[in-house]
DNA sequence: CGTCCTCTCTACCAACTGGTAGAGAGGACG
DNA sequence: CGTCCTCTCTACCAGTTGGTAGAGAGGACG
């Protein structure tokens, strides 16, 4: 069944529930029928539903950050870095539209489950806004600019919930869309 | 607490509900106590909690094709129509975001749930496209204006989730978001 | 060998889930 | 008065929820 571990496994069958079916709807049993173990064994990896969730949540956190990082590396010589970070969440949302909408999905378990996913995100956002910023940026000039990354964000886990209901509405995402919201998402944080 | 019949406030808690938590998260002893009621009067006006879920679907779909109608009928002497019903959406965004919201919700529960969605918008659908297309279009030309307001239709949702989201992580909508999105909408539904 | 540690299991639990059965209050109407 | 009808209630039910208690398998290591 895999070369991951149990404790990956868990974590990967936990995503796709709770961005598929909300955190919520989405209980331990259906949780560990999906890895092929008892409920008691996730429980062993995670001490709580709440454990289960942050983890779940970092873990995202960490594979959108390590993927973002490695596209700006990684980018064609004189190539923009907001393009090139455009061009990778497009990516993204195509290869793991969970990673996404996990984060909508987490924003509606109220203020403490919100506070676990910005603990989370805020190292990465904070790096993210300063090196976009330049190096003699005002604080200022840096608040701005994490402003409008997490303004981004917003929009990019917007455009994923748009193409998982294109999807189940009978209208999948076009190249047409496609392109349409890549120029949206430039807009956005380059505006 | 009203001068609404028990069933309409059955229908306004549990759309809250829904929008709010997701249609599996929201008990309906939690509709129930929202309402000031026990869960078996909520069983005597719907039959199930699909049949609430339906009722909810319904009566949000009549509540907004009777507030896009309204927009049309009573929009300025030679305004377009198409910037007309946005503004009338974005209007609805933010009075009754989740009449909105909820659409979102529902297709997540699998066919048979979006096939009652759609089985409530099929015939405002319909009427719309007939509207638009012009009285002597061909059927397919109807047809792919049902299409466009469809996708125009996955495009509202989205937003209104965006603006959900950003309200959550303390970046409101903003009048120039308000713009940006409208200039957006405008030009999913007649691009 | 024995002892520890890692991991998954069976067996529970109280609380809650959607749903059923049926009583009874209060008005309308003959 | 009595008999409906409308509406909400109490009392249940079996199944599922997140979580606890603890047994036991299997390897590592002295």
């Amino acid at each position: 069944m895999s070369g991951a571990s149990t404790r990956e496994r868990i974590l990967a069958a936990a995503l796709e529930g709770f961005a598929r079916r909300g955190v919520e709807a989405t209980s331990l049993d259906d949780v560990a029928a999906a890895v092929g173990v008892r409920k008691q064994t996730v429980l062993y990896w995670f001490r709580s539903k709440d454990a289960l969730v942050s983890g779940v949540v970092s873990a995202a956190v960490d594979e959108l950050g390590v993927a973002l990082e490695a596209a700006v590396a990684g980018r064609r010589p004189g190539q923009d870095v907001v393009a090139a970070v455009v061009d990778e969440v497009l990516r993204l949302g195509a290869r793991r539209p969970d990673l996404l909408v996990l984060v909508r999905e987490v924003t509606r378990l109220g203020p403490s489950a919100t506070a676990t996913l910005g603990d989370a995100i805020a190292p990465r956002l904070e790096g993210a806004a300063v090196a976009l910023a330049g190096p003699d940026a005002t604080p200022a000039t840096v608040e701005a600019v994490r402003r409008r990354l997490l303004e981004a964000g917003a929009r990019v886990v917007a455009t994923a919930v748009e193409a998982e209901l294109r999807t189940q509405m009978a209208v999948p995402p076009t190249r047409a869309w496609l392109r349409s919201r890549r120029a949206d998402l430039l807009a956005a944080l380059s505006g």
